[in-house]
DNA sequence: CGGCGGGTGTTGTACATACAACAAACCTAG
DNA sequence: CTAGGTTTGTTGTATGTACAACACCCGCCG
């Protein structure tokens, strides 16, 4: 029993395929290889993500820069940022106006898992192809916004 | 007081930018918009794009049919599910074997939603470009496994 | 010097996501 | 028809994500 016939009206306002719907797919089969990856090394890309941001920036960021630099809600970051506090890896940032830091423990794990990270990196640029690689910068060129500032 | 200098040896691991944290930006910012236009309808794409693949589906699906479909966690599946049948806009497809139903009321809700669903597919088409467009269909093209199945 | 408005970090709540483990249903070999 | 392996949907736990609301701090303006 299909329901292609009663449902012509609803799957007229359906056209196109959705875009965020790609994108969550996308953001599942890369992110879940990531994530896989990084769990030996009790990391995932996101918490190696914040490490290698904060251990390669040019200058000192509290977390509303760092926010705002990844266009993440403070309150996300926040979280993520008590998770790596909770565990010893970064610490500082915790008042307006304090900066954050990786500690000895941070950079020391961020170093364990760079092996795990470089070999999925590898795989997935694989998998996505030199022009599959072009096209994800094109889009983050199209979505990253610019909030210069002091 | 810069820490570039104390980091070289962590910084030279990750000479690339990380894919997986492009493609979490990515989902962070198309996600949100569609999110955040399909507020006031009281639906999330994640749980629009579930209500409308079901009515367009050119079978019946069961949950498990559905998270190979969308290359997605049963486990996920089922909680998403969860949420959308204790608000009575999907029915069916909880035990093995059972196929999943989108009720009148949920197809009601899928209607009303269209159009701000509409209007965030073009702002976000013409914020991506049509090359950015293509740049999407190419990655998911790459990411995309077919399970085929009777 | 004092107020006060904006920025900051956190917390309550909710959703999307996945892994591990489980009980129950299904299916096929015999 | 039965037995045993497989599939299925759910649940416990954990993470990533965001909005609203909060208390707090800081800097500027009068």
């Amino acid at each position: 029993m299909y329901n292609t016939r009663r449902d012509e009206a609803v799957a007229a306002l359906w056209t196109e395929p959705c875009l965020a719907a790609k994108v969550r797919r996308l953001h599942r089969v890369v992110v879940g290889a990531y994530d896989e990856a990084l769990r030996p090394r009790g990391l995932t890309v996101a918490q190696l993500d914040l490490l290698m941001t904060l251990l390669t920036a040019d200058r000192d960021l509290r977390p509303a820069d760092l926010a705002r630099a990844l266009q993440m809600d403070r309150s996300t970051l926040s979280r993520n940022l008590a998770r790596l506090r909770r565990r010893g890896l970064v610490a500082g940032g915790d008042r307006p106006g304090s900066h954050l830091t990786v500690t000895a423990e941070g950079r020391r794990l961020a170093e364990d898992a760079a092996d795990a990270w470089l070999a999925t990196q590898r795989a997935t640029a694989e998998m996505l192809g030199a022009d599959g690689l072009a096209a994800l910068d094109l889009l983050i060129r199209r979505v990253t916004t610019h909030d210069e500032e002091g």
